[in-house]
RNA sequence: GGCCCGAUGGUCAAGAGGCCUAAGACACCGCCCUUUCACGGCGGUAACACGAGUUCGAAUCUCGUUCGGGUCACCA
């Protein structure tokens, strides 16, 4: 990070230029110009006197100061902090070298948002073992907090296992740089914020939201750039007298920051991400304090990340063009930047056009549909890290048993565009997270899962968790699983033949109905449970004369001709009878679990509805 | 509209002037394995937005066009 002016003194460029040009245009009244001048001449002697260098940057300090440590005085009649005891009281952060500390900073308006956890995954990934993961909350716009907001989104980062390290934890507020809700730093924003009155850096602004709208429409209709800047800063040249006269008229007021940008000169963010952002200097002066009393997030941010020692602020990247109000924060109040980080936004389809995932239109943008799917939690965070990382998936298939944690992860390394959210991946991703898991793991997920989102499920596969666990246990533990289950919401669905009879809905076109009567008569004869998958497909083989149908695959496949279908598929028509479809786990384990009757059950049935049509 | 950013298959992406006849993953299709269903293995379809320039040589650097995204609040 770097700025194309350098401030080497507690004055920076623009304070400096703006006296001069304030001057030069005569907006300061004659007498204290006047006063101003003669101050000016002693303090140029002083300083030519003393080492000859930077004359005007002390004589700004000196003869501006008056006027403003009264205003100062005015609006923050209270015992407030110094500055320099907050310095104090939130010291650098003794961490190893190079330690990161990040920080995720939502605001309660809701659910958790995909798009938060991503960014939240990101900054504990880049803080790692060493550095620090922290949360604070942003609730400095009242109007759209709604209730339990923090609660839903903390909630839903451990859900997630995006624990911090400290900040807003499960256990409440943790750590040594508080407190981390904006809401209770009320005094901590406005001891700044004088601060920065005092040396004229901010200043109260009493126009309406009428005066804004009436200098915007004239803006817009000439054609000009919008904005409270230059010429058009209508409180910032206020003398003292005017506005202690509003102040007493009891007039709302906010604090704007006294800019002094440039917007023909440009500053350049080296982004973490993004590489060399070049934009122009802000000349705005943007609102720091609102009427409220409350900081906005510009301000808030420069404060906190400040004061929390921040190392690296990773967000997402609308925040790009806020980037120079930022910038000019962070010299106004003589803070070091941090290193920014701008994360693409996951995207999503929607009439052809890629769009941000947006909370009102997508089910997918709240975390909580992830859960009420039933999406294991280290699904979603497997299907983000391959997102957030083009190495991920190498580096998983590498090690498969690892915890993504100790995925080397690399910021630097993330897409400057936006990914489309896919669904087909994070059900393939989820696929193998869940075929790893053991029966026990699957069932009592299952049951938990259902228990919360499909009461009617959940009566039914509790009843008997034993045989629920028989039905996960098929095929589950080998060397390569099945790849059943992207979510718990499939269970329900392929659990259910296990539980009623499936409906009958048709045999493929090559058997015919007649052959595979033939051959289930035969098979109901003889069916008992077998010890062994390989005894019980003897059986199968065994049945197959019945309907000329060839016990042996590879026969079959060589000489075709002579027969008029092989075990498979007889077993296929079994399969149709004992679960309703043509694919499904292991046949004998299925049969051996529900039980003699019902598999013979099923086969009649099957034979007399066969028999009828 | 101003200001930023971006553009490689349907999707996610590797790619840093010659290793590019452009990797890999998802999806799709085919084959093999297999006692069925799967799993797995192998293979296939499919991309450098367009136009100039720089260069012996461009997916890669520059400019322009087009398209896409973000943002322009007393919201974060």
């Amino acid at each position: 990070m770097s700025i194309s002016r350098g401030t080497k003194t507690g004055v920076n460029y623009y304070q400096k230029k703006r006296f001069f040009l304030d001057l030069l245009r005569k907006k300061i009244p004659f007498w204290p110009r006047i006063a101003l001048l003669l101050k000016n001449i002693v303090v140029i002697y002083f300083k030519i006197c003393d080492n000859g260098i930077s004359i005007e940057i002390k004589f700004l300090r000196v003869c501006v100061m008056n006027d403003y440590l009264q205003l100062a005085e005015i609006l923050f009649n209270e015992e407030l902090p110094t500055t320099q005891q907050l310095e104090a009281l939130y010291p650098p952060r003794d961490l190893k070298d190079g330690a990161k500390v990040t920080r995720v900073a939502p605001s309660p308006t809701g659910y958790l948002h995909l798009g938060t956890l991503y960014v939240a995954l990101c900054c504990k990934m880049t803080a790692g073992e060493d550095g620090v993961f922290y949360v604070r909350i942003e609730d400095t716009d009242k109007k759209r907090e709604i209730d339990g907001g923090v609660k839903n989104i903390i909630d839903g980062l451990y859900y997630f296992g995006v624990t911090p390290d400290e900040g807003y934890t499960a256990n409440g507020e943790q750590g040594k740089y508080g407190p981390y809700k904006q809401s209770q730093r009320g005094k901590i924003y406005r001891a700044f914020v004088k601060e920065l009155v005092k040396k004229g850096l901010a200043y109260p602004c009493f126009c309406t939201e009428q005066d804004l709208a009436a200098t915007r429409e004239g803006q817009e209709s000439r054609k000009e750039r919008t904005g409270y800047y230059g010429k058009y800063a209508a409180c910032r040249n206020l003398s003292l007298e005017q506005i202690k006269e509003k102040l007493d008229a009891g007039q709302p007021y906010v604090v704007r920051l006294r800019s002094g940008g440039d917007e023909s000169r440009k500053i350049t963010v080296e982004d973490l991400i993004k590489g060399k952002i070049e934009m122009p200097q802000n000349d705005e002066d943007f609102v720091i304090l609102k009427s409220d009393g409350i900081p906005t997030y510009h301000f808030a941010h420069a404060v906190d990340d400040h004061l929390m020692r921040t190392t690296h602020v990773i967000r997402g990247d609308e925040w790009v063009s806020s980037l120079p109000k930022h910038i000019e924060l962070f010299s106004a109040l003589g803070f070091k930047a941090p290193k920014y980080a701008h994360i693409a936004p996951i995207m999503k389809l929607d009439n052809g056009n890629k769009r941000k995932i947006s909370k009102r239109k997508d089910p997918e943008a709240a975390v909580s549909y992830f859960v009420s799917e039933g999406y294991p939690a280290q699904s979603v965070i497997e299907y983000l890290m391959t997102v957030a990382s083009s190495e991920f998936e190498v580096w998983r298939r590498q090690n498969p048993t690892l915890k993504h944690a100790d995925f080397k992860f690399n910021i630097k390394k993330m897409s400057v565009s936006g990914a489309l959210f896919d669904h087909e991946k994070l059900d393939d991703v989820s696929k193998n997270v869940i075929s790893k898991f053991d029966a026990e793991t699957v069932t009592e997920a299952v049951l938990k899962w259902a228990k919360e989102y499909d009461k009617d499920f959940y009566e039914k596969i509790s009843a008997n968790t034993a045989f629920l666990k028989g039905i996960f246990s098929i095929d589950r533990g080998v060397k390569n699983p099945r790849k059943d289950l992207a979510k718990w919401r499939d269970a329900k669905d392929f659990t259910r033949y296990f539980y009623v009879a499936p409906g009958f809905s048709g045999l493929p076109e090559h058997i015919k109905p007649a052959d595979a009567v033939k051959l289930l008569k035969e098979y109901i004869k003889i069916y008992t449970v077998r010890d062994s998958q390989s005894e019980w497909f003897e059986d199968l083989k065994t049945v197959c004369p019945a309907a000329n149908y060839c016990p042996d695959t590879r026969e079959y496949r060589q000489n075709p001709q002579n027969y008029n279908g092989s075990v498979g598929d007889f077993s296929t028509v079994v399969r149709i009878c004992i679960t309703g479809r043509q694919n499904s786990p292991d046949l004998y384990s299925i049969m051996k679990l529900i039980g003699t009757e019902e598999s013979l059950n099923r086969i009649k049935n099957v034979i007399r509805i066969l028999e009828e049509a």
